[in-house]
DNA sequence: AGACAGCCAATTTTT
DNA sequence: TTGGCTGTCT
């Protein structure tokens, strides 16, 4: 049966072994970027089944939907669908979603609970900032929920805020928090943080569910360590006991969510909190040349509150990164198409080249000089998919269904599409639900619009809404298919109507977006688990595009590799943020954010900085980076403005795009590396003309005319 | 109820 | 420069 063994531990390297290999006890693994850390995880997830250990005993935490799902089919891979079917692979999230699914009241909650995202709470804490009479101006919700999320982030229940207060600022925060809390459970709803949190609380206060749940995982993994918090780490520690065999991955280096409560303490501290644990240190890349790991590990050694270490590599020395400085925002997006055109010359595609940013803004010029060019590319981020009104505005009329108590969720739709229910008549529902200790929609079906003080007008027109919800609803209790209910959702309100009068341009796109969701809809179990899924799944995988470049934050590229990457905006002010230069620890993070990004890069580096740059319609004269500075000379090299000094790659002539190509589609032709192919297309660009080239060995390439080392064969 | 001008603030965001 | 929100006018 166990004919597995080797294959376990095939191709791994003495300490990927002997991490996969220590069955007992506490372990870290210190990971560095690129060292293998997936691949030891699912390895030894096949070993300890392989020693006997059954599938339902163990549990492997992610942070991402994403690396759950790897984690799952590469473990499938390895030891087939029986085992790997029983094993629990999960974020955080969704496993305290699914513990609070049998156990609610370990959340003082009720079946049929809400999960609330980020937008929900912050319209549940406006809400109740406002409630409370203090002025949503000077204390904007997302203010209050980032402090009332980090504080929970600690485990610091609203009273034991109050304590600690310093000055006004402070107590309100307190005050909201408190009052925020008594509204997610009357709304039935749980936030992201309390999810774990009040698991975390249940499970400390309950002794059969917690004994049930240490009893039933006995071995625990845990992804992306250095990225947890401490209630994460509670949570962790809880279920470990008493066996503690605690199997944690992580890399101090690449901790980058400090800002949202991630505490590095919880790995670096990991030894000394656990005497018993071993540690294991990965550091062979797999993934860079060594060029680019001394210019990361130059860099990373400048912080201090860190697990040593050095990568290593055995792909060569590689290319020394390049650094350019332009003059302006500019001429660095100018530095990039060129340096890009030279890469593609070279051989490499479009999709091996990344360029990372700090911060979102800074892709619009970027974007503007690759259009201008003609050069594909896809942007990373920016709205998402369940972030979009009408997927909103559907899930949420879906949310009232299940869970009436959801006046956040009915807030926004109780208008939508407008029906006469104005701001006045809301707040007078609000008010009158609220004296009554109910819901808002309990209310209208509880009470007479009368009872309610609501004049004539308004009752008609809520009449009509609380008529159009029980109808809707009596399809949820006849368990209709999920698509089903969405669709009459849709039907029901009108909501196509509203979407092409309010702006028939964009009419389209958004019943594409419908259509998508109701394509996610049929493909859920119950109306419930599809809920769930929108409110734990925050995108669908958007489909690669094979051939444009990416851009991205370097917080998006965490994870990621490419060929070749464009660090971009090295100066003080942008890289580091100027909002994070006030403390040792948010530079040192920013300094692993630089870590990050460069550490994506496989065989090309290029970092870049501009003299001055437009910047919230300023123009702003920023320093070089500090992180620049730190570096020595020879772990680059440096180029300065192209107008300056020898001719750079970046300036070499560019044939105009007017001169006939030499070559024309269907001629045989010859290149260094893909050897011999033929011309399948030419396309001018405003910048170049593009060579589709396809060779008999290598498939289709594409290149840039005027780089193109293409001889006529 | 809806349109529009004026004002203000402005990282990063796995769930 | 952008986007979001508020208050005012129709």
């Amino acid at each position: 049966m166990s004919t597995t063994g080797p294959q376990i531990l095939e191709g791994l390297n003495e300490r990927q072994i002997e991490a996969v290999s220590t069955l007992d006890g506490p372990v870290l693994v210190v990971a560095g970027a690129g060292s293998g850390k997936t691949r030891v995880l699912t390895r030894r997830i096949a070993y300890l089944l392989e020693q006997g250990i059954s599938p339902n005993e163990i549990l492997a935490i992610t942070f991402t939907n994403k690396a759950a799902r790897e984690m799952v089919e590469r473990v499938h891979d390895l030891v087939g669908p029986e085992a790997s079917q029983s094993l629990w692979i999960s974020t955080f999230h969704s496993a305290c979603s699914r513990i609070l699914r049998f156990h609610p009241e370990l959340g003082r909650l009720r079946s049929g609970f809400t999960i609330y995202d980020a937008d929900d709470s912050r319209r549940l804490i406006e809400r109740t900032i406002r409630s409370l009479e203090f002025d949503t101006k000077r204390f904007p919700a997302r203010a209050v929920l980032a402090r009332i999320s980090s504080a929970k982030a600690d485990l610091k229940t609203p009273q034991e805020m109050a304590i600690e207060v310093h000055g006004a600022y402070d107590r309100l925060v307190a005050t909201v928090y408190e009052a925020y809390e008594s509204a997610l459970i009357a709304n039935n709803a749980v936030d992201f943080d309390n999810l774990v949190n009040s698991v975390v609380f249940g499970l400390r206060d309950n002794p059969g569910v917690r004994e049930y749940y240490q009893r039933r995982l006995r071995y625990l993994l845990v992804d992306e360590y250095q990225d947890t918090n401490r209630a994460q780490n509670e949570l962790i520690g809880l279920l470990a006991e008493p066996e503690n065999n605690i199997f944690v991955v992580g890399d101090s280096d690449q901790s980058i969510y400090g800002f949202r409560g991630a505490d590095l303490s919880n790995i670096i501290g990991f030894s000394e909190r656990l005497p018993s644990a071993q540690t294991i240190a990965l550091e062979q890349n797999y993934r860079s040349t060594n060029a680019i790991l001394e210019l990361a590990n130059t860099l990373i050694t400048q912080n201090a509150f860190r697990h040593d270490k050095t990568l290593w590599s055995e792909l060569g020395q590689g290319a020394l990164p390049v650094y350019f400085v332009a003059d302006d925002d500019r001429g660095e997006a100018e530095f990039v198409v060129t340096q890009l055109l030279s890469l593609l010359a070279e051989g490499y595609s479009l999709r091996d080249v990344a360029v990372i940013y700090r911060t979102n803004a800074q892709s619009r010029v970027l974007e503007e000089e690759l259009s201008k060019a003609g050069i594909p590319y896809r942007v990373v981020g920016g709205v998402r998919f369940y972030d979009r009104r009408e997927i909103r505005d559907i899930l949420a009329y879906l949310r009232i269904l299940v869970n009436p108590d959801d006046d956040v969720a009915l807030a926004r739709i109780i208008n939508t599409p407008h029906r006469g229910i104005g701001a006045g008549t809301q707040e007078q529902l609000q008010m009158a639900a609220r004296t009554r200790n109910v819901s808002m929609m309990h209310a209208l079906e509880l009470f007479s619009a009368e009872e309610l003080g609501l004049s004539p007008r308004a009752a008609k027109a809520l009449l009509h809404f609380t008529e159009l919800i029980r109808r809707l609803r009596s399809l949820v209790i006849e368990e209709a298919q999920a698509p089903a209910i969405l669709d009459q959702v849709i039907l029901d309100t009108e909501y196509l109507e509203m979407i092409n009068e309010d702006d028939p341009l964009t009419a389209e796109g958004r019943l594409e977006n419908l259509a998508e969701l109701r394509r996610v809809a049929s493909e859920a179990d119950s109306l419930e688990a599809f809920l769930e899924q929108t409110a734990l799944f925050s995108a669908i995988d958007a489909e690669l595009d094979q051939s444009s470049m990416t851009l991205m934050t370097v917080h998006m590229a965490k994870g990621l590799e490419f060929p070749a990457v464009f660090v971009v905006g090295l100066e003080d002010g942008i890289f580091p943020h100027m909002r994070s230069l006030t403390t040792p620890s948010q530079i040192e993070e920013e300094r692993r954010l630089l870590y990050v990004a460069v550490t994506r890069a496989k065989m090309r580096l290029f970092l870049s900085s501009a003299r001055h740059r437009s910047f919230q319609g300023k123009v702003n004269y920023n320093p070089e980076s500090r992180f620049v500075a730190e570096l020595p000379e020879g772990v680059f090299v440096k180029l300065q403005d192209a107008s300056a000094g020898a001719p750079t790659p970046a300036r070499r002539a560019q044939p105009s795009a007017a001169e006939p190509p030499p070559y024309r589609v269907g001629d045989r032709v010859f290149h260094v590396r893909y050897g011999e192919g033929e011309v399948r297309a030419i396309r001018e660009r405003s910048v170049d003309r593009e060579v589709v080239v396809y060779f008999d060995a290598a498939g289709e390439r594409v290149f840039f005319g005027s780089m193109a080392k293409l001889k006529l064969v």
